[in-house]
DNA sequence: GATTGCGCGATTTTT
DNA sequence: TCGCGCAATC
């Protein structure tokens, strides 16, 4: 037997071994599914199968490099780095950088990312002199990025009845010409965005015969990763590429499906068992990695979905602890007992801050963890958001590289031809842009024949400086690499030199990660080429299509010694030894966004799911009576699903006991309900108090603000039915009546007029400040 | 043509 | 609260 197979399980094993026809894993989280897909590849190879042959399809670039790297240890043999191996994206972006020239696409085209294709959206709906206000860049390209998903065309898409209707119906008619302007811009700039790189691969091997048989011949046998999260376009071309040797394996999850929203459909996984005779499938059911308590809650949390493929998961390991619950008054309160948590369980259990992760439903909720890690001197991470790509200073820099690299390339052009301020104004670029398209050519093909359309001299002058710049450039990119081109660039546009001087703190750290930029650039050109024989290739433009397809995720930073913050979805994949779910309050987990249909909810059910299986020893769920948003202070419910949780694997004293570090005083009686009937949420309360412990005790601790303490309730009963006027009908001056807190005269109203804050004054209960839409109020006079 | 300041709208999740 | 777009000003 190969060295490699032991350590299996049964399960395991017999997926490893199953090596011809087509083959469906359905993976538990925990149970070994990177270790079985690695190793499956490691028996194909070892079993003469030429790495060549093998493509790997993975969700993350870290999950493919991962892959790759115990791959090689595995076989002891550097022969896995001519695997192909990569997320659908970066596969699919390596090919058509080869076969560009098939679709009419330069080699060298741009990948842009959603901001710039937000970007070029937002021009096109000026252009045709739509209202931006209500074609908003991103509502348009979701629906754009949609219907690529599905595989639909600008024509297809106009003559679908249904999406017409929506538009229709949403009063955003011209969505379908939108598409059309929007493609036919990316295709004049040389540019593909995420969703072309996908339905762009699939028109090449749906219009291209040789292509097509190309790679069905050359992906012999055929992986993908999280199968339950893959669209109808990459379902379509794995289905083509697959379709001669049917050499093909998936390993998906139904309950961690949770990227609906970019098109994922379960569906795929479903319909995987039709749509080859004699599918194969392999359920992995033993999970190595979370205590009983974690799984058993985690079991019964999915269980209340509907929709999935019945399993068991199951683990050998230890009980462990119970689940910790904790409610806090604020986010700020939370945040600080994350910190203090943290701080406790490294000098009790010797814990490292890498042991750590805090995961929550949106990145805006990672401010109040930040703050108090830094408070409290402990080293963290955020992943997510603003990635070092997307930083102003490195897409000015990309910005020249990406301009010399694709000449047609307008977004780079429009950003970098009057940065540094070159005199090339406003007016300019407007009449750039209208040269070119009146006479339908590039932009730059206008900028470098500027002589031509009529500029005063002032403006010609700079404009030819500019394009002789450029063109130096380009000519030194023939006998130099990238990255000494990159280093010129900074030097003779004066980036660098203006970032340096810049002694701000900001200043310092836009120099530095201009520096980190070519510092990355000097590695990418000085590595070693990868082997695979096609498309080994260290040029820039190679360089510019791969980093934009970067996350933050994906840089490998294990031996650093950080806690760190990332979305629940960040996390997919991933494991810690500490947990702490924050957040867990009604319309923010679940979000109020999903909470319209069976499916919605069910998605944020596995969203939950992930998040809880995310652990492997300790599990912290917590929980904010009020938070900061849009800049007030607003009130939750706990969220749905803390009930589904069996109470008596969680550890709700905790809550009570551990007061000391939260705060928020009698504030359950000032919550209002979202959704209970009647109006008011004391009722919540007291069930929340009974579910979850009494609320914690106020002990008057500095990092309170001040808004949380609100006095103390005088109970009111409302006197015979209780109708709840209009609000809009509300001024300030109207004697009104509250169901709980009685009568009262408003102060004043203020906030936005969809979401109305008044100040009231109490007979009885004070000063408060309450959100209209969630209170019901009856006007007296 | 660039800079500053004010007012308004925004929050799902990501390759 | 924050970031962005727009308008006013030098």
């Amino acid at each position: 037997m190969h060295e490699y197979l032991r350590g299996l399980n049964e399960q395991q094993r017999a997926a490893v071994e199953h090596t011809k026809g087509p083959l469906m894993i359905v993976a538990g989280a925990g149970s070994g599914k990177t270790k079985v897909l690695t190793t499956r590849i490691a028996h194909l190879m070892a079993n003469g199968v030429d790495a060549f042959n093998i493509l790997a399809l993975t969700f993350t670039n870290k999950a493919a490099a991962e892959m790759k790297e115990r791959i090689e240890r595995t076989l002891q043999s550097t022969e896995a780095r001519n695997l192909y191996i990569g997320t659908f994206h970066s596969v699919f972006a390596k090919i058509l950088r080869y076969e560009a020239s098939k679709i009419g696409y330069p080699s060298n085209f741009t990948i842009y990312d959603t901001d710039e294709s937000r970007s070029v959206i937002k021009t096109v709906v000026q252009e045709m002199g739509l209202d931006e206000k209500h074609y908003k860049p991103n509502i348009v390209h979701n629906r754009i990025s949609s219907a690529k998903n599905a595989l639909m065309g600008p024509m297809q898409y106009l003559m679908d009845s249904a999406l017409q209707q929506e538009d229709a119906r949403a009063n955003r008619p011209a969505i379908a010409k939108i598409y059309a302007a929007y493609a036919a811009r990316c295709f004049k700039n040389g540019a593909m965005d995420f969703d072309d790189l996908l339905l762009k691969m699939y028109e090449l091997l749906k219009t291209h015969n040789e292509a097509l048989h190309k790679y069905q011949h050359k992906f012999k046998y055929i992986m993908i990763d999280e199968y339950q999260d893959t669209n109808p376009v990459q379902y379509e071309i794995t289905k083509l590429l697959a379709a001669v040797h049917e050499n093909i394996c998936v390993v998906g999850d139904d309950a961690q499906s949770i990227y609906s929203f970019r098109g994922a459909t379960i569906e795929n996984i479903l319909q995987f068992q039709k749509d080859y005779d004699d599918v194969k499938v392999i359920k992995l059911e033993q999970n190595y990695r979370s205590t009983q308590n974690i799984l058993n809650v985690a079991n019964k949390v999915i269980g209340n979905n509907k929709n999935q493929l019945p399993k068991v998961l199951w683990t050998d390991n230890e009980t462990g602890e119970l689940i910790k619950l904790i409610r806090t008054g604020t986010d700020n309160d939370e945040g600080k007992f994350v910190a203090d948590t943290i701080k406790e369980q490294k000098l009790r259990n010797h814990y490292y801050n890498k042991d750590f992760a805090i995961l929550y439903r949106t990145n805006a909720q990672s401010r109040a963890f930040e703050e108090s890690l830094r408070r409290m001197g402990i080293a963290y991470k955020i992943y997510g958001g603003l990635s070092f790509y997307q930083r102003k200073e490195v897409k000015d820099m990309l910005g020249y590289l990406r301009i010399i690299v694709n000449q047609q390339d307008e977004e780079a052009l429009k950003r970098v031809i009057n940065f540094p301020a070159r005199g090339i104004g406003k007016t300019t670029i407007e009449k750039c842009v209208i040269y070119a398209n009146e006479h339908n050519i590039t932009m730059y093909e206008v900028v470098k024949r500027a002589g031509e359309f009529g500029f005063k001299a002032g403006t010609l002058e700079a404009l030819n400086n500019f394009t002789t710049m450029i063109r130096y450039f380009q000519t030194m990119l023939e006998t130099n690499n990238a990255y000494d081109v990159a280093v010129q660039v900074g030097k003779h546009t004066n980036i660098v030199k203006e970032l340096f001087n810049d002694k701000t703190t900001e200043g310092l750290q836009r120099y530095e990660n201009v520096q980190e930029l070519l510092n990355s650039i000097k590695e990418w050109t000085e590595s070693p080429s990868n082997d695979d024989g096609e498309q080994g290739d260290k040029s820039l433009g190679s360089y510019l299509q791969q980093i934009t397809l970067l996350t933050d995720t994906d840089k490998d930073e294990e031996n650093v010694d950080v806690v760190k913050l990332m979305t629940i979805h960040a996390a997919k994949g991933l494991e810690f030894g500490c947990v702490f779910v924050v957040g867990v309050e009604e319309t923010l987990f679940p979000s109020a966004m999903s909470i319209n249909t069976r499916e919605e909810l069910e998605e944020e059910r596995r969203l939950y799911y992930v998040a809880v299986t995310r652990a492997k020893d300790k599990l912290w769920i917590s929980f904010a009576n009020s938070r900061y948003r849009f800049g007030q202070l607003v009130q939750n419910e706990p969220s749905r699903f803390l009930d589904e949780m069996p109470k008596e694997l969680l550890d709700m004293t905790h809550a009570a006991s551990s007061s000391r570090m939260m705060g928020g005083g009698n504030s359950f009686g000032s919550s209002f309900s979202r959704n209970s009937g009647n109006g008011f949420a004391i009722n919540d309360a007291e069930q929340a108090a009974k579910k979850y412990g009494p609320p914690p005790e106020k002990k008057g601790l500095s990092y309170l603000t001040k808004s949380t303490a609100i006095p103390k309730l005088t109970a009111h009963t409302p006197s015979g039915n209780f109708e709840a006027s209009d609000v809009s009908d509300m001024e300030a001056g109207h004697k009104i009546e509250h169901q709980k807190f009685g009568f009262g005269i408003i102060m004043k109203i203020e906030g936005s007029s969809h979401n109305p804050i008044a100040t009231i004054e109490f007979e009885l209960n004070g000063e408060r400040k309450i959100m209209l839409n969630y209170a019901k109020l009856r006007i007296i006079k």
